[in-house]
DNA sequence: AGAATGACGCTGA
DNA sequence: TTCAGCGCCATTC
């Protein structure tokens, strides 16, 4: 059972997952970085393998820095189906588990701004 | 308490 | 590009 206390920093990583917008992709760093956990990426990895499934929250738009999903079989099969989602969402994933993470990488909500 | 593990990130070969 | 090593830190044994 969870212990009480919902301000953990698992219910802050759910909360900043649900506000990735659709058909956009997060890493692992950059939730921790967001909830003001710099350096805690693995502790966002738990968080998610904690989460129970089904869930309403979009957590299979967060994947690794290297663009590639993690094909481990601790997860029991519920890598193929962040692959089946993200596909859902126009994502093309590779079948290695790669995707193009700089083509659809969520800028948070602040903008560097450096285009020409 | 100490060691091992892991849905990570970065650097170097 | 792929692979190995190191740093990171909560969780688990």
């Amino acid at each position: 059972m969870v212990p009480m206390k919902e301000s953990s920093f698992d219910q802050r990583v759910y909360q900043q997952i649900a506000r990735i917008p659709c058909g956009q992709l997060a890493t692992y760093g950059q939730i921790a970085e967001l909830i003001g956990e710099w350096g805690c990426a693995r502790q966002v990895g738990w968080a998610l393998r904690r989460l129970p499934l089904p869930s309403p929250l979009p957590w299979h738009r967060v994947v690794n820095a290297q663009g590639r999903l993690a094909m481990t079989l601790s997860r029991q099969g519920s890598d193929w189906m962040q692959r089946d989602l993200l596909l859902a969402e126009g994502i093309p994933v590779d079948l290695q588990g790669r995707l193009p993470l700089n083509q659809h990488r969520w800028q948070g909500e602040t903008q560097p701004e450096q285009r020409p």
